[in-house]
DNA sequence: ACGGGACTTCTACGGCGTGTAGAAAAGTTC
DNA sequence: GAACTTTTCTACACGCCGTAGAAGTCCCGT
């Protein structure tokens, strides 16, 4: 189960905000100005490009090889992503039913709603 | 989120099989005699117990301390934790009704059946 | 009450993933 | 092709995990 790092995580967050592709430089400085009410880290370029070269080894990312400086890309919305790590855990016990029963406990009405709604037909 | 590695997972699936609680040696056994159609580890006892004292910390597992050999039982169940999980991971993610569209769309048929049971009055 | 065995805690080490980045290589621009 | 930009290679520290020996603690039997 691909597992993420912080600073992963706060760069996927940055390339699942925009479908556009980002430059390392410019991910860099999106870091840089205090991304999303943390304190914004100085970091070196080459730690970006490392953490994203390791993210698209882990398939979260690719990159346009061919533009000069390369730009790279979420492979998958985050909402999928998400959806497809509930999913992954779900699958690690015996009993799904068991586990969804616990689970639709634990979400709010209005997330109860919307599953109402999309489950609707039959 | 509490990762598990492997042999925490391996003795947490223990716990979980059975309701009462168990020593380190006994657990030492079930892991030696292959578990799950796994090959067969003799581990140390020290390391079961080093691992038990883990999962303690990460507050899955209690311990009875007063009883001699020390016996060890998991604090949820396997579905309430892996629903615990699940839901870690659902809020993850900002717009978490689009997760939850996504993620009824992997679940089987009859699992989505479940759902719609469960969430059944309005 | 004490010695020996059972049990637990302490300490340790190697491997792996992650954050971090410099040095070196490769490519681009004029 | 010199200077600059961008990418790759290599590296290191740190924390987590599997693994276990050494040392400490506890209890039973005589």
């Amino acid at each position: 189960m691909a597992t993420l790092g912080d600073l992963e995580r706060t760069v996927m967050d940055l390339l699942w905000a925009t479908p556009e592709a980002a430059t390392a430089n410019e991910l860099r400085d999106a870091i840089a100005e205090a991304p999303s009410g943390e304190v914004g880290r100085e970091l070196a370029v080459t730690t970006v490009l490392t953490v994203l070269s390791r993210l698209e080894k882990k398939g979260l990312v690719e990159r346009e090889r061919d533009s000069r400086p390369h730009r790279y890309r979420s492979v998958t919305s985050r909402e999928d992503h998400t959806a497809e790590l509930m999913h992954e855990v779900l699958v690690t016990a015996p009993d799904r039913e068991a586990v969804l029963a616990r689970f639709i406990g634990s979400v709010s009405e209005a997330e109860a709603q919307t599953l109402r709604k999309l489950l609707g037909g039959s």
